[in-house]
DNA sequence: ACTAGGCTCTGAAACGTTTTAAGCAACGAT
DNA sequence: ATCGTTGCTTAAAACGTTTCAGAGCCTAGT
């Protein structure tokens, strides 16, 4: 309540307030003795620093923010996990603002940021739009897309090889034997499916295979029962017999849906999911999926923001490699 | 860069620096028409209010804190959903601070939480300890315990009545006509588990059932994949017919472990896991499981909150009721 | 006509820090 | 003896807000 500040230290230390702070913050322009003594009443005190003053007269807040589409998406969580790291090892503290898919969420937190005057934000996009990052780009705020690309390269971003991943997905479900794909995951809006169906259907076309695609808006497990039931429903010759799902949520519930019909997996149809989470193992049949070095992705994307703090201006794409993990859902011969 | 203020406003506009400040927090202070006029600059100079200066001058930051265990944990998600949502309508915005199951980093972000002056804090605590509490307390900071109760009741908490959890566990382990109980979670430590031991106990010895108990340190897939192996390897006289696992991670490795062993479940292994996350459904065999009311538990915790921030220091403690949702993990007759 | 009261608005103080310029003491070199 | 120099410390300004006391003006009541 009786809050303790620097005053009340200097004066239980008997000196003044700006060697209190020379104490704390460069301790080398002090002599030993003065900075023990200070030292000593600060822990007596209980001395906390606010943030806010420090803040306002610093100009800095040492601070980044990081908006991420959902942290419930283990992708996303270890996205966090990585900038967090290396942010602290930086000296940076990290603000995270959980969009819960929504972009209006993401609006109130990129908001936020501007207000609390982070130093510059990484940004996974709930739906990529210009307009946001202009506006922080007149601030001079410098910003880091996060698994996405700017469309010009104008910002830094880290992103995966979406179309690799469609690649390697599609590459599998061939191998598996499969004559008729599909791609399930939306919304096409969103860049990073889009560029996966390009990989996808690139490799798809180049076997002779025929291609579907199913465009949704979400990507959770009770739409992927449901879908599951669409697919189950389709006459033989329409079904497809190899499915690639934008991400393991969706598989699952596809997975789940598909073996409650009837269906065999991998046999009737095989399937590949998306992100590699902690559950595709333990699924009704271990699912095939591919994996992102999320973690990495975030401590690089905080590399990249460094690198603009330190004045550079020019973008910079880390680019990052997806890797299949085979599982049950997929057959290899 | 050029960072836009109230000064910078105000002589746009040509009006003082108060007026500014008092057409944007009590609006009804000023004419129509200067309110018009300051609106108008505010808007064409993009200014954005600095929260550092306001909280420094006001002395309140309108931010409480809110830590969790994991928030990869679906539950503590839907907690920290909960709690915003509420929080926002109130007026005041939250600072997340994830765990990640660490007690070290729970106490980084304790300490940030001081810092910041955040006006209140909703803990759930990794591992319960009294000082950091007594500390916060001693500093006039309001504390909610969430998903945790105060051993003397001291501090107002949100919590769920494990102790049913765990009778509703064991009594549809029992339905499902087991005869030897076991309860694997942990640690032991951890207020929770417990209590849902006890409960679970309870109903077991009323039923004359054997019961054991599993401590783990940690609750994740890998390993309820390892304890699966333990059990399977188990003779058959001292092999569990029914498991409580402390939540569904656990139980989702353990079920994919079993039946990977050759184990029949419900038959020859009933499980019951906790949680009832989206997978909880989508796996091998549908599983049974405890659900908690994460998402109102975070919004009555920050209810909890803004009854001490208005003034009352008397303890309140709210209590959840658990609900045993049915799947094909046990078996009903 | 004068005053009381109500509206608007202004000016300035204050919040707790960091940082800069200057002060002071002691010391070595001239 | 004087003059830098070095090492340590202090006083005060500044950061961008909110808020409070009061100034100015208008209207209504006497």
């Amino acid at each position: 309540m009786t809050d303790i500040g620097l005053r009340e230290v200097a004066a239980h230390a008997g000196v003044s307030i700006g060697t209190v702070s020379n104490v704390l913050n460069r301790p080398e322009r002090v002599s030993p003795a003065t900075a023990a003594r200070v030292s000593a009443a600060v822990h007596e005190l209980g001395y906390v620093p606010n943030i806010a003053a420090r803040q306002l007269r610093a100009g800095r807040s040492d601070a980044i923010g990081l908006s991420v589409i959902n942290i419930t998406n283990p992708f996303f969580a270890d996205v966090v996990f990585g900038a967090e790291e290396r942010a602290s090892d930086a000296g940076y503290s990290v603000i995270v603002g959980n969009g819960f898919d929504s972009t209006e969420r993401e609006s109130r937190y990129l908001e936020l940021f501007e207000q609390q005057r982070v130093d510059g934000i990484l940004l996974s996009p709930v739906e990529y739009r210009e307009e946001p990052l202009q506006r922080l780009r007149r601030r001079g705020v410098p910003v880091v897309l996060v698994d996405h690309r700017h469309p010009r390269g104008e910002i830094s971003s880290v992103s995966v090889d979406n179309r690799l991943g469609g690649r390697i997905a599609a590459q599998a479900l061939r191998d598996s034997g499969c004559r008729h794909l599909a791609f399930i995951g939306g919304p096409a809006a969103r860049q990073q499916m889009v560029e996966r169906l390009e990989g996808f259907q690139e490799v798809s076309d180049a076997a002779g295979l025929r291609t579907t695609h199913i465009d949704t808006t979400t990507l959770n497990t009770r739409l992927g029962r449901e879908l599951a039931d669409r697919i189950a429903d389709l006459p033989a010759e329409d079904r497809p017999d190899g499915v690639f799902a934008g991400n393991d949520h969706l598989a699952l519930g596809l997975l789940q849906g598909l073996v409650g019909r009837g269906l065999r997996v991998p046999d009737d149809i095989a399937l590949v999911g998306y992100d590699d989470i902690e559950f595709a193992a333990a699924a009704v049949v271990p699912l095939t999926s591919v994996r992102q070095p999320a973690a990495q992705m975030g401590a690089r994307a905080v590399e990249l923001l460094l690198h603009h703090l330190g004045g550079s201006d020019e973008p910079v794409e880390a680019r990052f490699v997806p890797e299949l993990v085979t599982r049950a859902t997929t057959r290899t011969h």
